[in-house]
RNA sequence: CGGGACGUGGCGCAGCCUGGUAGCGCACAUGCUUGGGGUGCAUGGGGUCGUCGGUUCAAAUCCGACCGUCCCGACCA
């Protein structure tokens, strides 16, 4: 076997099989592994770190924002979440209930939390009296459960890890307002933090959160032409405070329903990192993102352990300081070659290679995941040289990843065309909608797109001209694609 | 829940048609060797063949039921 047909084996290219190679990555970089329960995933400590990392970043921007986090109770109330109709008829079929506690049958089964505005909401009611209780802006991160049919590791799994913010307003206007900045740092934490553009806008009535008024997303292309919604933000009116009671005196001295909002983004990120920038070699992760930026791989050779050793470690040490989330890879059970494959696979951003030559020389050899392009660099600048390739590199994802989006999105003026870019191209449709459902309905039937958002910043464009569907006067632009 | 495929050491598979008590590659362990793109050699450990039942002197192999997984559809962050 030659050596390429080696490396080949390793994974199944990405154009051969999507989802195999999809899961391939998931394994073999160790981010998630299967459990005896279907649907369940154990997030495996390399992909637990990027959670972490991603939280972190994301908690940053919750709290700059004036929220704060707390923690409500796993458990739900059956009678609770039968409040809002709405609500209880869209999370229903996909609810775990737990009906026993030890031997004794409940009085009242409980739901497995598939969402807490319920739970929540309750408290609301106990806790907020008068318009200067307002504004409750809470985040909680926990987990989730929700019965799903079909499951993939990170993009659908029974139980998830997210955040859900729930926050309560004086105002319609203020709850509107709400729900349209989250939205605004959700968009910036995906293109900044992990380098993915995504398309921010609203959903339609039929897409949106059971139980809200308005569903606001954020959506992405994936590498195989899909979309995926990377997050969401709902305004939900008073149809939670009406259901739950949650009353305020206002300004005025007179009872007023608050007004709501709530929104979440969850584990999903994860595997749209690897959907997004992963290749054949495997994942290709964001500095920012990353769990370890860079890993400097010692050449073995000779006496390496004398030579070439210390200085590695020093280097490391130097790069600590810098503030680079840097490993060194000193296993001596693998060879170099190995080391380099493995560290691919997992998509760490920089590899430092440092060997005899390049002790003799002064120099390290840095090679970019993104590119797989190699440069040397003197030892003694490694300090500034690293940090400054890891900033270029988050740059460099975005910015392929940007052309990709820009590519992919095509224009769709008659029905024929939208049909052929979504079976040829795939990709996002931009098309004039005339607002039914039932366009909506024959579109997701016929060619199995969906509206994934209607773009806030070109709504001037509606109604100049024809809906792609029926033909008559439109009432928006709406960006189309088939989704995860 | 409808249509299709598949369950054999940790992973990927062969064996099944034509029953005779399980094999290969990878991984793992030990030793030597090698090391700038998955080094090579030797030795070794590990499987009641998804489960239950039936046929048979004898079942991984034939028959039945059940369970589970994956792919394709309807539901979903």
């Amino acid at each position: 076997m030659s050596k390429d047909e080696r490396q080949v084996k390793k994974i199944t290219p990405k154009t051969e099989d999507f989802s195999r190679w999809y899961v391939e990555i998931v394994q073999k970089a160790e981010l998630a592994d299967y459990t005896p329960m279907k649907g369940m995933m154990v997030i495996r400590p390399y992909g637990y770190a990027i959670w972490e990392n991603i939280q972190r970043l994301m908690d940053q921007r919750i709290k700059a924002t004036g929220h704060v986090n707390a923690y409500f109770p796993l458990f739900i109330p059956e009678s609770f979440l039968k409040k809002e109709a709405e609500h209880v008829a869209g999370f229903t079929p996909e609810v775990a209930w737990v009906t026993m506690g030890g031997k004794e049958e409940l009085e009242e089964r409980l739901a497995v939390r598939p969402t807490s505005e319920a739970i929540i909401g309750y408290l609301y009611s106990k806790w907020i009296k008068s318009w200067r209780d307002l504004p409750v802006l809470i985040n909680q991160w926990a987990n989730i459960v929700r019965w799903e049919k079909v499951t993939r590791p990170f993009l659908r799994t029974t139980e998830f890890l997210w955040q859900e913010g729930h926050t309560c307003h004086e105002t319609a206007e203020e709850a509107e307002a709400e729900t349209l900045k989250v939205l605004g740092f959700y968009k910036e934490f995906c293109e900044t933090e992990l380098a993915i553009p995504v398309l921010a806008g609203r959903k339609t009535l039929r897409e949106k959160f059971a139980g809200a008024q308005m569903t606001y997303a954020i959506e992405a292309l994936m590498s195989d032409g899909k979309a995926l919604q990377m997050g969401t933000s709902h305004n939900l009116g008073q149809h939670f405070s009406k259901a739950f009671d949650i009353k305020f005196e206002d300004r005025n001295q007179t009872l007023q329903y608050v007004w709501q909002t709530s929104w979440g983004t969850t584990t999903r990120m994860i595997g749209a990192l690897i959907m997004a920038h992963g290749d054949d070699s495997g994942l290709r992760l964001p500095p920012r993102v990353a769990p370890i930026q860079a890993v400097i791989v010692p050449i073995s050779m000779g006496n390496w352990k004398e030579s070439v050793l210390p200085k590695a470690r020093a280097v490391e040490d130097n790069l600590k300081k810098a503030g680079v989330r840097v490993s060194l890879d000193a296993r001596e059970e693998f060879t170099p070659g190995w080391k380099f494959s493995e560290h691919e696979m997992r998509g760490v951003p920089l590899r430092i290679e440092i060997g005899p030559r390049d002790i003799a020389a002064g120099q390290a050899v840095l090679v970019r995941r993104d590119r797989k392009t190699k440069e040397t660099a003197p030892l003694d600048g490694l300090t500034v040289k690293v940090p400054a390739l890891l900033d270029e590199i988050q740059s460099s994802l975005f910015q392929e990843a940007t052309k990709f989006l820009a590519d992919n999105t095509r224009a769709a003026g008659t029905y024929e065309e939208f049909k052929d870019i979504l079976e040829n191209k795939k990709g996002f449709v931009t098309s004039l909608w005339c607002g039914s459902e039932s366009c909506e309905d024959k579109i997701k039937n016929e060619t199995m797109a969906t509206i994934r958002v209607i773009p806030l910043e070109n709504e001037e464009r509606s109604g100049r001209g024809a809906c792609v569907c029926c033909g008559r006067e439109a009432e928006t632009l709406a960006y189309f694609a088939r989704a995860y």
